[in-house]
RNA sequence: CGGGGCAUGGCGCAGUCUGGUAGCGCACCUGCUUUGGGAGCAGGGGGUCGCAAGUUCGAAUCUUGCUGCCCCGACCA
């Protein structure tokens, strides 16, 4: 893409509305314009990563065996009645009529759905396990969004649910999506540490957050050092296997939110210089709550012996959105963006110095072309603009790798390639900056 | 929902106290000079001053009501 033809509304000055730096660097590197309190346009810049993230949680839930679907925005009021949730949600829930009268609501979350959707489709234990999934936008009337896109009224969602048979299923089926978060997370660059959760009014007695640490987390939580440096499950992790040994080394040390944490048994069960006591942000839960949905609502299969029984459920949430500020929050220098290459918007970004000077306009059409059809994703800078104001833009926004091209370097024979997380820099022929760069995002690439 | 604050061009702000018909920086457009870490000069374009009533010869400015947005707290992915 050539950034003459893009649209990247960049900000010099900071708006006055955004505190924390991610909402404050979204804003700035164009990637996000608020329409109202906690609802946002995502621009072409922060689109391309929220779809970044997308794709990946959908890669990795359909490793894990989890089957994509749909299902809508809007719900009806009956269904939420069935559960008696549409009268305990509260102003949270935004409630709207159609033109017939008919009380509707935005979905804040869809387990009636969904349980609806089951019931209706499966009568006979071998149809189960499943688990099901859907990527869609939700909507809860917060009394009070804040940080951007971390706390928004209106925010993109991954959710499944598990059907099972029995509670030991159920929890084969919570292990899944266990490590499944675990590999998602890592891909994006995010080391994200499970820790018990508070089961909340949704009810159910086993859960976990996903957090990552970061300065300008939400709460505060204590934890065992050794959790944030253990390395995730391999990509070629066998789903229908034994997944206990996965899960028991992540939950078998003290990790937990500030809401059920227990001082005594943290400082028992830790040594000192291992404890963590830290800010974090959570980007995702799993959460196992057996029938409370099935019972009400009449989501029952025959077992082998002819009995019919409510299925055993679960959910597992991830916030999509949120995950484009929560690694802001955790990659990000003075300068700016840090994208993990995973979710960067561009593999590259190609800076010409000096736009209409023949030898870097040629030189930059070779590495663009070279680098395209090697499957890059280039930004091409090349507008006619000071030098400064293009090294400060890249900074901003934030691409991994910034291939630099002008007059000086070009009569040295060489161009500059920086690395955007290390700074490094280094002066290279145009074939092995095309190569560095090629082989670089290749390598990040390859655990996908 | 309690407490506080702010609404003036795309962004940041001054002007409001003391009423006289809107200004600065950045960004944008044109030209010239510049050109390796947000250049200089000159000339331009863009705003029903959040909305509605009221007071007044005259309202960004005073009065009343409303709305929106932000921050702290309680709540939440």
């Amino acid at each position: 893409m050539r950034l003459s033809q893009y649209f990247l509304p960049i900000l010099r000055d900071d708006p006055k509305e955004a505190e924390i730096v991610s909402h404050r660097l979204m804003l700035r590197a164009g990637m996000l314009r608020q329409s109202s309190a906690g609802i946002y346009s995502w621009l072409p810049l922060g689109y391309k990563v929220l779809n970044k993230i997308e794709t990946i949680v959908r890669e990795e839930q359909n490793r894990a065996g989890a089957l994509e679907l749909l299902m809508p925005t809007i719900q009806p009021a009956e269904l939420w009645r069935e559960s008696k949730r549409y009268e305990a949600y509260g102003k949270e829930m935004l409630r709207i009529t159609d033109r017939h009268e008919r009380d509707m609501l935005y979905g804040p979350t869809n387990e009636e759905m969904i349980t609806e959707i089951f019931r209706a489709g499966v009568k006979s234990y071998k149809e189960l396990p499943r688990i099901l999934y859907h990527i869609q936008w939700k909507f809860r009337d917060e009394v009070r969004p804040r940080f951007g896109v971390m706390r928004g009224r209106e925010f993109l969602m991954k959710d499944s649910y598990s059907f099972d048979l029995t509670k030991d299923d159920s929890v084969k089926s919570y292990n899944k999506m266990f490590v499944s978060y675990l590999r998602t997370f890592a891909r994006m660059g995010l080391q994200a540490v499970p820790m018990r959760a508070e089961t909340g009014p949704i009810g159910g007695d086993l859960s976990h957050e996903f957090i990552i640490l970061a300065e300008t987390g939400e709460s505060a939580v204590f934890c065992h050092k050794d959790l944030v440096e253990m390395t995730a499950p391999p990509r070629d992790v066998d789903y229908s296997g034994d997944l206990t040994p996965y899960v028991r080394q992540r939950t078998e040390l003290y990790a937990a939110t500030e809401d059920v944490h227990e001082p005594e048994r943290f400082e028992k069960e830790v040594p000192e210089d291992k404890r963590l006591s830290a800010r974090g942000i959570e980007v995702g839960q799993v959460f196992y709550f057996g029938t409370k949905y099935s019972e009400p609502m009449n989501a029952k299969v025959q077992g082998p012996n002819g009995e019919l029984v409510p299925v055993e459920m679960g959910s597992y949430g991830i916030g999509v959105s949120r995950l484009v500020g929560a690694i802001i929050e955790a990659h990000h220098d003075d300068a700016g963006i840090v994208w993990p290459q995973a979710v960067a918007p561009f593999d590259a970004g190609l800076i010409n110095l000096k736009s209409g000077d023949s030898a870097t306009d040629s030189a930059c059409e070779q590495i663009y072309e070279r680098l395209t059809h090697a499957g890059l994703d280039i930004l091409y800078d090349d507008r006619d603009d000071r030098a400064g104001a293009k090294f400060t833009t890249m900074d901003l926004i934030g691409l991994p790798w910034q291939i630099i091209v002008g007059p000086k370097g070009l009569a040295a024979g060489e161009i500059e390639v920086k690395n955007r997380a290390t700074g490094q820099k280094s002066n290279l022929s145009l074939d092995a900056a095309c190569q560095l760069v090629a082989g670089a995002v290749a390598e990040a690439k390859e655990d996908a």
